[in-house]
DNA sequence: GAGGCGTGCGCTATAGGCAAC
DNA sequence: CGTTGCCTATAGCGCACGCCT
């Protein structure tokens, strides 16, 4: 082995190839290359899969890289290529909320975008952001990701306006539950679903059916479930009818007061679509507390398929969308806003899950 | 404007500080610089904070750095300085696990996570690892992150043992789940939440209180929440008595045999307490299908206060923990692990909460 | 005290070189 | 004397920090 001293002055790094155990530098590829008998530029081709380098000497070099434990600096790479292999994920949720009551439905959805992400070899750089004065997506200019995907509530207004602005502005971004409809989005085929769920209660003998919804509503997809309910019900000659729902609240304590009322009105019904599960899941409990009977009396039906749902009583009958997909075409979406490519995707298939609210 | 062409050579980038609208290039601390009248390094300084630069020179850097949109690109500040400013965080889920079953307390420790970094100025790279063959934790060895936060279901053996090599191999890791006790690990105070909540049965009128846990289970907590309830008991003159759920099932599974078990078991109970709130629910269908009135004739508590427990009939009596105490406590354990600091807290604090299912 | 100069973090990409056909 | 196959040398990517003036 060479002299230490003379090399250090020259390469400091090779005097970990000489005893990995006790170096005081970091492994690096001038190591690898001191190691496998080539050059430096080769340690980073072979590595990378250039098909320039022959078999033999990839081989060398991987051996000796892992001998050496190297792994590729990504900071330093990153730096070179400019492309972080990074997605950024905001999650917007209410200043102020707490993790626990979050909204399943989204936790679910950011699950489903890392492994979409990382199927695609991409980290994902998550954050939660909800206080007006915390707002922050400047990752593209900062190089610590090459694009932008924002999930979460409708209701903070403020949130999306700021990344509203940053997506016109030329950030890669896609969304999911903004208000704004000129940003890049991904949504479930809301009106399908919702004419799933209401040809579910006809079905089921319900004929009364009332839609617990908002044209008002910061949430978009909200008002495109009325929409399906409502075609559906003229399609079957009756007549559509709207609980509305306050704005200013909890979705469950939105979904108990739409409830309330509707019970107040003494028009009757037989069947409530919620246009949402938390919201179908607060009704639930104002029947309950007022004696009247799920499903017999009355037939129930949410929207997004969310697993308290399953320890209701009764169960809850919902429209669930397909999770995996939500995740791969918000990923993929915004891996072809970034490659400047095309991508007309943009409905998430859904599917009817029928339980123990609407079946009498 | 001057001669591209020329200066390009020497310096590429000065073109862009002559007009920022039409640049080719990214804008970098040499164009601030320019802007400014101040060299590359002021601009490092004064935009860092160093009280070395004046402040009229800071305030007239920082209106150039404003003026060109400028950002200081990470990958290039930390090649230098060598630290990423970024925690790994990594869910273990069980393999093939759908993120709508995933565990919601698991959920909400994420969030907790990332909004603990995040106050402490630190990003969080998360992935959500299941697949044995695709667990992955060199992100220190990437230069992608400063350390790692491993959280998630304890019944994921390869993954744990795959992490516990890493931690004991050098890697700066903290985790909450693991069933490996020589991790540097946080916890929710088990013994104490348990003792609550058997104190809580017992001021209820309960005396017959079955506690449902497993002392082989990899969930270590679990078998803490055990010991606490046995505790009471025991100083309450009362026999502990095990209710032990199986493997091999998901937790609400594993909540519904136990329950199935112990009443065909023929002896007598008027409480149970589950060691987590996924198992409590599996319990509570049981009892409800078999016509056992709960809070009437058994009472029922949890550990974990999921939020599913606030839509169950009726709503489930749990111990929650405090969620952003977890966070912080993980996030501030593993930068002192990174700073070579001690650390003590542990422990995160619970609080009783007391719902329909143990009042009678 | 305030700020400039020079260097190098570790990597990738381009151009170039040197055999062998 | 090209051409191909395989590798080396060199030049930065943009920043922060030690050492100067």
């Amino acid at each position: 082995m060479a002299d230490e001293s003379d090399i250090s002055i020259k390469t400091p790094f090779s005097a970990a190839a000489a005893d990995p155990a006790k170096r005081r530098y970091r492994v690096t590829s001038f190591d690898v290359a001191a190691e496998a008998g080539v050059s430096q530029s080769t340690v980073s081709r072979a590595l990378a899969g250039d098909p320039v380098v022959s078999e033999a000497t990839r081989a060398r070099v991987a051996a000796a890289a892992a001998k050496l434990n190297y792994h590729v600096d990504e900071n330093a790479a990153r730096l070179r290529t400019g492309k972080t292999g990074t997605l950024a994920v905001v999650v917007v949720c209410r200043p102020d909320e707490e993790f626990k009551s979050f909204n399943p439905f989204h936790y679910a959805l950011l699950g489903s975008v890392c492994a979409a992400a990382s199927r695609r070899r991409h980290e994902t750089l998550v954050s939660f952001q909800g206080a007006p004065d915390r707002l922050w997506g400047l990752y593209q200019e900062q190089r610590k990701a090459d694009g932008l995907i924002v999930i979460g509530t409708s209701e903070n207004r403020p949130a999306w306006d700021y990344f509203h602005t940053l997506g016109q502005s030329g950030a890669h971004l896609v969304c999911w539950g903004s208000p704004h409809e000129d940003l890049d989005w991904i949504r479930s085929d809301n009106h399908g679903g919702a004419r799933m769920a209401t040809e579910h209660l006809l079905d089921s003998g319900y004929r009364d059916i009332v839609c617990i919804a908002s044209e008002t509503s910061a949430q978009r997809q909200f008002w495109e479930r009325y929409e399906g309910y409502a075609e559906c019900m003229v399609a079957n000659g009756l007549k559509p009818r709207l609980a509305r729902f306050e704005e200013g609240h909890t979705r469950e304590e939105q979904g108990r007061r739409a409830a309330v009322q509707l019970i107040r009105s003494g028009e009757p019904f037989d069947a409530i679509f919620a246009c949402c599960d938390e919201m179908a899941l607060g009704a639930l409990n104002v029947l309950r507390e007022q004696g009247i009977a799920v499903p017999e009396q009355v037939g129930l039906v949410g929207f997004d398929g969310i697993k308290a749902g399953m320890h209701s009583a009764p169960p809850l009958s919902s429209v669930e969308p397909d999770f995996q997909a939500a995740g791969e075409m918000l990923v993929d979406r915004l891996l072809s806003v970034i490659a400047d490519k095309p991508n007309e995707k943009q409905r998430v298939p859904v599917r009817l899950l029928p339980r123990g609210s609407s079946r009498r």
